[in-house]
RNA sequence: GUGGAUGUAGCUCAACGGCAGAGCGCCGCACUGUGGAUGCGGUGGUUGAGGGUUCAAGUCCCUUCAUCCACC
């Protein structure tokens, strides 16, 4: 059983599209996939039992917070974050490296590590690569990060600078890491917008022979074509019997074209945050629900969709709920939100595999293109 | 009927006789390894009506209407 864990098996390509699965200690991930974000150990506004039913098969939790509030020591105490959070699936933690670059101005970087100052109360902390690999071991999830270090992606010199510790830092979070049973460990790819710095990145990370390689400092501010470009660059370096995480990605369009360029793995905020501030993921694009359009609009959000939003309530209910601030409104775009994204990566995995994905690919952006300015 | 109070943006209210404003609402936009169900922008006026004083009136004076309170 132990042996079949963190083995990635690809099971079709077409072009540069893969399908595989991986194995974790809590379940089988069937990819390409879309990880909902659950920071707090939970995904806002959204149940267990609904990510089950959007069919949400890995979820992110971050390590930043966690340690934070309530204390990696206390979820390690009561049995774990699956046990914590009561969720029974795999679980990614993320290694808080992209916080202390997020949250920035309050933070110190040494070769050493990383000191930053809380958000919640300002009380002074330190993380290093081994803190990291320490505090996601008591997390438990079954995927792990390396602690890595963000740069602006258009500055190039502080990129190599940042890129190199970023390297130092792997290899210290790999002789760190003790769990490999149990826990999977996945180096990061970094080198902002610049081929040389992403290929030396992919090469160095490639002979340390990680579980997994994800792809960091993308969407975070560069162009969507400097993102697909960067793809590109790294992908081919990669080992093709890794699984590839796009951390913090995205968007349909994005989904689309990163599993085009080869990866397996993606996660982001987005559906769940922007289903918050009340917009929804359509076929056709982005719709914003508190729009007076929809005031009497009896349709469900995306009338091509099976989640539970869709198949019991209008649109012009949703907008009620989103109007008056009711919880429900962000439940019900939450669960719409995933389950596009879900049912995309589902729809992208079957293409795939019966190698029609070129000509879905071509038409889902399509539609997106004929509503989008 | 008598006395008093109040009338300014959709709502609640500001504005010394000197450019009519705020908050909320409403309308829209943004959100990509989530501190912040958040942030940003926009629309919005015959100052109840009519007259007068004044260089100048939401503001002072007169008339009128409406609403509220108290007392007959």
């Amino acid at each position: 059983m132990t042996a079949e864990h963190f083995v990635f098996r690809l099971q079709a390509t077409d072009g540069g599209a893969r399908a595989g699965t991986y194995c974790t200690p809590h379940g089988a991930l069937s990819t390409p996939v879309f990880a909902p974000v659950g920071t707090l150990g939970t995904v806002k506004a959204v149940s267990p039992r609904d990510l089950i039913d959007v069919g949400a098969s890995l979820v992110l939790a971050n390590t930043y917070h966690l340690y934070l509030r309530p204390g990696d020591g206390l979820i390690r105490d009561l049995g774990g974050l699956h046990a914590f959070m009561g969720w029974e699936g795999p679980i990614l933690t993320d290694s808080g490296g992209f916080q202390v670059w997020s949250l920035g101005s309050n933070s110190q970087v040494s070769d050493d590590g990383v000191t930053f100052r809380s958000h919640l109360d300002g009380s002074l902390h330190q993380f290093t690569p081994e803190r990291s690999i320490a505090i996601q071991q008591n997390l438990g999830a079954d995927i792990i990060m390396c602690f890595d270090e963000l740069a602006d992606p258009d500055d190039y010199a502080y990129s190599q600078v940042a890129l190199e510790r970023t390297h130092r830092w792997a290899e210290r979070c790999l002789a760190a890491w003790k769990t490999g049973d149990s826990q999977a460990l996945f180096g990061i790819v970094q080198g902002g917008i610049f081929d040389d710095l992403r290929q030396a990145s992919a090469r160095t990370l490639a002979a340390m022979d990680f579980p997994g390689y994800a792809i960091g400092g993308l969407s975070v501010g560069e162009s969507k074509e400097e993102m697909y470009h960067t793809l590109e660059v790294v992908t081919p370096l990669l080992p093709a019997n890794k699984p590839r995480y796009l951390m913090g990605v995205g968007t349909i369009e994005d989904l689309i074209h990163g599993v085009s360029r080869g990866i397996d793995i993606f996660d982001c905020v987005l559906p769940t945050r922007i289903a918050r501030h009340g917009a929804a993921l359509t076929q056709s694009g982005q719709i914003n629900i508190r729009n007076a359009q929809y005031e009497r609009d009896d349709r469900p959000l995306d009338p091509q969709c099976d989640c539970y939003a869709c198949q019991h309530f209008t649109r012009a209910y949703i907008r009620h709920l989103s109007k008056s601030n009711e919880i429900l409104a962000s439940t019900l775009l939450s669960i719409h939100n995933l389950r596009t994204l879900i049912r995309l990566t589902e729809e992208m995995r079957a293409a795939i595999v019966d190698g029609s994905f070129q000509s879905y690919a071509a038409e889902t952006l399509g539609r997106l293109k004929a509503v989008s300015p």
